[in-house]
RNA sequence: GCCGGUGUAGCUCAGUUGGUUAGAGCACGCGGCUCAUAUCCGCGUUGUCCGGGGUUCAAGUCCCUGCACCGGCACCA
């Protein structure tokens, strides 16, 4: 049997998962699922980024052992996934002995090569600012913000020569084009190999959260490097050579377009450089945004979408994400949208045609179905669909692959508007026709379902169910999804699958949320005895919402609140603008003269994309007056304004509303 | 400023390697059916495929150029 192994990236813990994320996750599951269906033994893996520095620092501002932390990050997310019924076989955490151990083999193993060198970061540092500074940055040879001289120090590092890789990796990718899809992400990284590679440092000296190099433990292994480790030592490296061999080298790792560089770059040349083969492919997926504006990290919008899943079961907003944004490419989600694609393709087209068949069965047939004759053109067109269906999938053009199993229910409801079975049934003498017919439409909804499984699982299961498919559902194949004109059916009526939803008004509103039954399908869920599908089974353990239906309190999974003594040491002060000028040859800045009260002071304000200069003189801002100052394209910069800053979006200057002497202190 | 992306119907978007009269869904209008979740089916309307130039027998598709929007970076501390 062919083996498929898929993984995606794994997540750093910082932030709990939203939709970006678990467009991804998806977007895998489906493939994974596809490359089950097709036959393949298919190992799916993800898994937690955990040795990031932000990790280490909140937990110990919170006194927390930072792998209690990663214990609670880790549920959550796994919580997430569960509910979006995503099928992962393993996942793996680097935390882990198995990763660690499997981390420091292969870093052995670099070692061994001659890959790896003890060498030192150079650079001035300036003990007043704790902090490397660039050549560019210094002024006259001095610290611009100290004007003191800076140290020209060396920080043990280790380095990987990455250098030497430039020419192999040119050369894989030429024997290799599918290496990395799509073709964009290809070129982009092709450029970056034709400008040569540089060694990079592999390890950070003085940490404590990390794997340790295994030749000294006082550096940690630089957790880029460990992180990418972690496809190998999901399957065994390093801890179990019988699995590994079984699984490695992967087949697919499902990223996004931000870390191709890493994974079509340093990850390959790792790999090369301790003996082991390459990932077969790459492929560099895109954002989803949110009403088209980019997904922000701040807990709101990004995590909305996912409110979905609690409302409709996963199925609807799987759909939505891999048949309406055509894989490779930037998607949106809006709920209008959402809300369309719901009604349309769900309620509809699939659900209302499974209720019909199902219907015309019981009532003409009492359920049952039996072929009475040669099939009707429906055949043609669903061998024609999974044929289309089965090269989509193949080169991920996931989108393609549900439109074609679609194609199939659009040419079943035409069918049985063309055919009438209403009026076959009124002829007694018609009886083996309308057998027939009722017949194909069923066959053609089992194989739509079929090729659906990988999108919708749970919905599709139950579709096949009440389409009187008795096959276990870790017995349904491809293959299977050829047209049978055989066997007796047993069809179920059932509850809608998806009821209609009305207005995007309701479909948002908490309070709709009895209205609509519970999803009926919950593959995560033991199986459902009943067919009712109304009950109140509840698949989805209990929203992350308050009893109101309010979004969930933005706790952060540590705290990181401050004293009141912490927020004093911040001097905010008001001050006028006396001079606007834009910063010249940048985007953002503007170079701003104000009057303090006591003085007058230059600052540097990245507010140019929402202010013209003229507008800002005179204006009353608030600015942190005991900030260091800061150099900007060469400016020094003695403070910062204060504006709100939505992400993606463009600054809002803090102001009153009656007038403020300038030097007034705020807090 | 540098790098990259996008620009196709009122809206959201498909359009593989250039190949007939440019597509889908939504919306809108008309008609039909009653098995169905007021669902489904048929027909119809809307296009300077961003502008300009070029290659070609043939360009939405390839090349050059201009414009607009978006993203990343340089700088938003």
């Amino acid at each position: 049997m062919p083996r498929f192994y898929i993984t995606t990236a794994i997540d750093y813990v910082n932030s709990r998962p939203h939709l970006g994320t678990a467009y991804e996750k998806i977007a895998a599951d489906v493939i994974a699922r596809y490359k089950r269906l097709a036959g393949f033994d298919t190992h799916f893996v993800m898994g937690n980024d955990e040795h990031s520095q932000n990790v280490f620092k909140k937990a110990r501002e919170n006194d927390e052992d930072p792998l209690a932390y990663c214990d609670r990050m880790a549920r959550e997310f796994l919580d997430v996934w569960q509910r979006l019924d995503l099928s992962f076989d393993d996942f793996i955490r680097t935390t882990e002995p198995r990763h660690k151990a499997g981390v420091q083999e292969l870093v052995r193993r670099m070692t061994a090569a001659g890959d790896i060198y003890e060498g030192h970061y150079e650079g001035w540092y300036c003990v007043s600012c704790e902090a490397f500074k660039q050549e560019k940055d210094l002024v006259d040879g001095l610290c611009p913000i100290h004007r003191t001289k800076p140290d020209w120090i060396r920080e043990k590092n280790y380095f990987f020569r990455l250098s030497n890789y430039t020419q192999p990796l040119l050369e894989h990718f030429q024997a290799q084009p599918e290496f990395v899809v799509p073709d964009v992400r290809r070129n982009e990284i092709l450029r970056l190999l034709e400008g040569g590679l540089d060694d990079i440092s592999v390890s950070r000296a003085g940490q404590a959260w990390g794997i340790p190099m295994p030749e000294d433990p006082s550096s940690v292994i630089y957790v880029w490097v460990d992180a990418l480790i972690n496809y190998a030592t999901a399957v065994g490296f390093g801890t179990d050579t019988l699995l590994f061999e079984q699984w490695w080298p992967a087949d697919l790792h499902v990223i996004g377009k931000d870390i191709t560089r890493f994974h079509c770059v340093i990850w390959p040349a790792m790999l090369m450089s301790a003996g082991l083969p390459v990932p077969r492919a790459v492929f560099g997926h895109g954002w989803v945004h949110f009403r088209g504006e980019k997904m922000s990290k701040s807990l709101g919008t990004a995590i909305e979408p996912l409110d979905a899943v609690q409302r409709f079961g996963p199925d609807p907003l799987r759909l939505y994400l891999v048949k309406e944004i055509a894989f490779g490419s930037d998607g949106d989600f809006t709920w209008e949208r959402f809300e369309e694609r719901y009604n349309v393709d769900l309620a509809n087209n699939l659900g209302n045609l499974v209720s019909r068949v199902a219907t015309m069965a019981e009532k003409y047939r009492e359920g049952r179905l039996a072929p009475a004759g040669e099939p009707g053109r429906l055949a043609e067109i669903a061998t024609s669909a999974l044929a289309e269906y089965r090269q989509q999938m193949d080169r991920f053009a996931l989108e393609g692959g549900a439109a074609a199993a679609f194609r199939i229910v659009d040419a079943a409801n035409e069918y049985i508007a063309s055919t009438e079975p209403w009026a076959i049934a009124r002829d007694a003498s018609r009886g083996a026709e309308l057998s027939q017919v009722l017949f194909d439409v069923a066959e053609a909804v089992r194989i739509a379902a079929v090729m659906l499984l990988p999108m919708i699982p749970g919905s599709a299961r139950e579709i096949l169910r009440r389409v009187g498919d008795g096959t276990p559902p870790d017995r349904i194949t491809l293959d299977g999804a050829v047209w049978r004109n055989a066997g007796e059916r047993v069809l179920i009526k059932g509850a809608a699958l998806w009821p209609r939803v009305e207005t995007n008004q309701k479909l948002r509103s908490p309070s709709v949320k009895e209205n609509v039954p519970t999803p009926p399908t919950a593959p995560w869920a033991p199986p459902v005895a009943s067919p009712s599908t109304s009950e109140a089974v509840t698949p989805l353990s209990p929203p992350a919402t308050t009893d109101n239906g309010a979004p969930p309190p933005a706790a952060s999974p540590v705290d990181s609140r401050i004293t009141i003594d912490d927020f004093m040491k911040v001097d905010l002060r008001v001050a006028k603008v006396l001079a606007a000028e834009k910063v010249p040859n940048s985007r953002k800045l503007v170079k701003l003269s104000i009057d303090v009260g006591t003085e007058q002071r230059t600052l540097v304000a990245g507010i140019a994309e929402a202010y013209e200069p003229e507008q800002l003189v005179g204006r009353t801002i608030v600015m942190v007056f005991n900030l260091k100052p800061a150099k900007l394209m060469g400016i020094e910069s003695n403070g910062m304004v204060l504006a709100a800053s939505p992400d993606g979006g463009k600054p809002t200057l803090v102001g009153f509303n009656a007038d403020v002497p300038a030097g007034t202190r705020v807090r």
